[in-house]
DNA sequence: GATATAATTTAGTCATGCCTAAATTAATTT
DNA sequence: AAATTAATTTAGGCATGACTAAATTATATC
């Protein structure tokens, strides 16, 4: 008999430990403060929420130092990202909602998906490997498979590209992104980039399109090849 | 401008209004212990959510009197109702849900879902008037279409009928139903009506199955004829 | 009409999860 | 090394929504 540590969570603790994994994720060494600071909440209250988190031996930390997921948080981490971004995908295209608000409705269902829900979700939509985004989901065992992405920033004047991810968290960025057609899969090519840090002009599917450094850095690629 | 009064109320204030909607629709004088048991609450944690229900003007109640709710409380009440029923039939239909499970899932998905992806749904759905236990889906409106079905308790010999709704509340019962395809739509017919409040004896797409008094008291029926 | 029983309400407690303000510890500056 | 600044933690408070125990009100019985 193989007793299953049934973890009962608090929705607040689950959103503790997706937010402690996403910054680890991306490179941050995760303070206290900056975990506040992600979850719209004072570090007070973070502090709080660390202590429970470590007494669940979901969280490691030194008094003071930074802030690491143990094997199980980790584990509880990934399956709220998997929940996340499979909702994500199904609301996309099973319902058709807007890509730019797929992400707070995601938030909400996250955390009141049964695995069962989620298992159908994952059937049919085929077993995917990306939310609309672009970001890998995990699958049901928590692997996710590592992704390599190009900056936008670095293309040079002539590189043609495919667009592999493109952050998620400015609705109003991915409104303007997803007007532009500049959804993961779309290829475009760099017709020019303006001196000084200056702005990126592509072809996409036929359009000539201007493109800020600020919005490029959001903007990840795959694929780039020299013209030819 | 018409200032929308924006009602931001807790999960659980959700519920209870939800609850006395159906108290009151099954005919109950609504009594705080009748909300309580219903709720699975002790009588006093239901008193101090009416008081604030009661604040909030959305419910109504003299002291150690009937409850009865506002036409803004049951504005809401019918809102949420209309959730949890196109969610059970969203997910039985397109997720392939068990219909014993869809209850449940319902439950924790009414109070997240926005009306955008409710408005989605109802339209993938066809615009429904019924949950798949046969309950009616009021309207955006909050209009339910009255339904007046028969206690299958009442048939007779030689009458046959269809199943227009059961009752959602056991899912052991649902499940049994399920395996005997008594799903609101599938026509039967009574062979036999044993003495002394018996069982009863039904042809059921050309099976024959015996079916207690305290499982009929959950089916209801409609289109009731006599034998030809 | 007095009394016993049932239902309801009040009062006080507890756990969550957030907050602010103050104290403490760490990191920087001079 | 001392002092300033930044980060973190502790302490205490507040709102929600449940609980138990005791008080109150309503109803039924004799």
């Amino acid at each position: 008999m193989h007793c299953e540590t049934q973890k009962m969570l608090t929705h607040a603790a689950e959103d503790y430990l997706k937010s402690i994994y996403k910054l680890q994720e991306k490179g941050s060494k995760v303070s206290t403060g900056l975990l506040a600071e992600a979850l719209n909440v004072k570090p007070a209250s973070a502090t709080g929420m660390l202590k429970k988190l470590k007494e669940m031996k979901l969280v490691c930390q030194e008094r003071y130092q930074e802030i690491t997921l143990t094997d199980a948080g980790k584990a509880i981490a990934l399956e709220i990202i998997r929940h996340h971004r499979l909702l994500e995908l199904y609301l996309f295209k099973a319902l058709g909602v807007p890509w730019e608000s797929v992400h707070d409705e995601a938030e909400k269902l996250e955390h009141v998906i049964s695995e069962d829900v989620e298992e159908r979700i994952d059937a049919i939509l085929g077993h995917p490997t990306a939310d609309p985004h672009g970001s890998p989901i995990p699958d049901k065992n928590g692997v996710v498979t590592p992704t390599a992405y190009t900056s936008m920033t670095t293309l040079r004047k002539g590189q043609s590209c495919v667009v592999a991810e493109v952050s998620d968290t400015d609705s109003a960025l991915l409104q303007y992104l997803g007007e532009l057609n500049l959804y993961p899969g779309t290829g475009f090519r760099v017709l020019d980039v303006a001196p000084f840090e200056g702005p990126f002009t592509i072809d996409i599917t036929g359009h000539s399109v201007v493109i800020g450094r600020e919005v490029a850095k959001h903007i990840f690629v795959t694929d780039v090849q020299e013209a030819e």
